[in-house]
DNA sequence: CACTGTAAGCGTACGGTGTAAGCCCTGTCA
DNA sequence: TGACAGGGCTTACACCGTACGCTTACAGTG
């Protein structure tokens, strides 16, 4: 934004840069989804051209994995004065509400790894909860890789998105066509289309959490 | 294979089918990994020019879930007659070597869903399983969530790599450079570097076999 | 004031993608 | 022999990421 002052006012668009351009990015993700989202398009959304992005980014990859990186800076961190217990509760649901916000982040999160800043902060917040639990490395280890596998699963299940309304008509009519061949399905299908993941995962979490409690010592 | 019986024989390419084409997908995802496909290379890999993949598949989509097909075809039905614990062992354990031999399904399955034929013969005998054993339709639809998301989870984490010997030295550099801002993840740096994701797999899907069980009745 | 260096934005172009449309060759059957 | 159908090929189109070079705007000097 630039004035000539004493003189109209140039309305010029407010410079780009690199923190405008990703937020723009997951925005656009958030609406039309990240597979959709091109450098032109993005651009334009910026009211500027494809390569203009190229000035404050190197390439698209920056892109992604600044949209990664912003998401996971807005998973609030756990407080290590607290039961770990509570600890990983609320973390889990928390990283949860993320991705349920942000579903493209998991596909962006396996095509691309997580080692961001962000997500090392995050990280290295639960790793150090659990081994001031008293978990061993080797524990510490197992413990992350178990609760990292049932959030990113959960995530994963709720955005591969299949299991939606939008296309659970469709699906329900296939299933009823194929008749009994698949009996336990057809049973349940009212329960895997409509069922909240919410609650779903925080069901499993607390399997988790209990488990890992009984491991320790 | 066309003959000229008696005359000298002519070696054509043998047809082009369905089933060779989505069977040289998988070999080439393999080799290659499944962003690397494209039309025109897996044409060249059979011989045969991009467009005339066409005359046997819709698009590409189709030569995809064709793929997903392939690889849970490839995952042995568990047996109703054992133990449901044994069952889900062993499936899971099952499913997750087929994971790791293809490691691109998975983001592929994100993608595009899993309600392939194979798919939902496997979901309905693992479902059929979990109601044999007792399980009421709500527990049964919670336990198929969390052993999906587990095993997703898990097959996810292995697939995206990062934490792989590929690129670990310089993630180690990364890491030992960003000095003592990350010291639990530089800590538990070897272990998870280094994790053996068939075991770490396992150790997870005992906790949560006996969590359920501890829900049944 | 002019001169110059720098950075930002733009336009063009290249090689890649999936695939629609049309052509041609060949095998099959009347 | 002639007609037909189907499989493969060629061409063409719209999109992608991005390398390259041009133009404009501005900051710092003399």
């Amino acid at each position: 934004m630039t004035y000539d002052v004493g003189m109209t006012v140039i309305e010029t668009r407010s410079p780009l840069n690199r923190d405008r351009i990703i937020d723009a990015a997951v925005t656009f993700a958030d609406e039309h989804g990240a597979e959709e989202l091109s450098m032109r398009k993005l651009g334009s959304e910026l009211g500027v051209e494809a390569m203009s992005l190229y000035n404050h980014v190197a390439n698209k990859d920056e892109i992604l994995d600044g949209m990664i990186d912003h998401v996971f800076r807005a998973i609030p961190l756990p407080d290590p004065e607290q039961d770990w217990r509570v600890s990983v509760r609320t973390t889990g649901l928390a990283a949860m509400e993320q991705f349920t916000a942000h579903p493209w982040v998991v596909s962006l999160l396996m095509q691309r790894g997580n080692f961001g800043n962000s997500s090392l902060i995050f990280m290295n917040q639960v790793l150090g909860i659990l081994r001031a639990a008293g978990f061993s490395d080797e524990e510490t280890h197992h413990a992350w890789q178990m609760l990292a596998s049932h959030t990113m699963g959960y995530a994963f299940q709720q955005s591969s998105g299949s299991w939606h309304e939008k296309d659970w008509d469709g699906l329900e009519n296939q299933l009823s066509r194929l008749g009994d061949r698949f009996p336990h399905v057809v049973a349940l299908a009212p329960l895997l289309g409509h069922c909240e993941f919410g609650s779903e995962f925080a069901f499993g979490l607390e399997i988790i959490i209990n488990g890992l409690e009984a491991r320790l010592g």
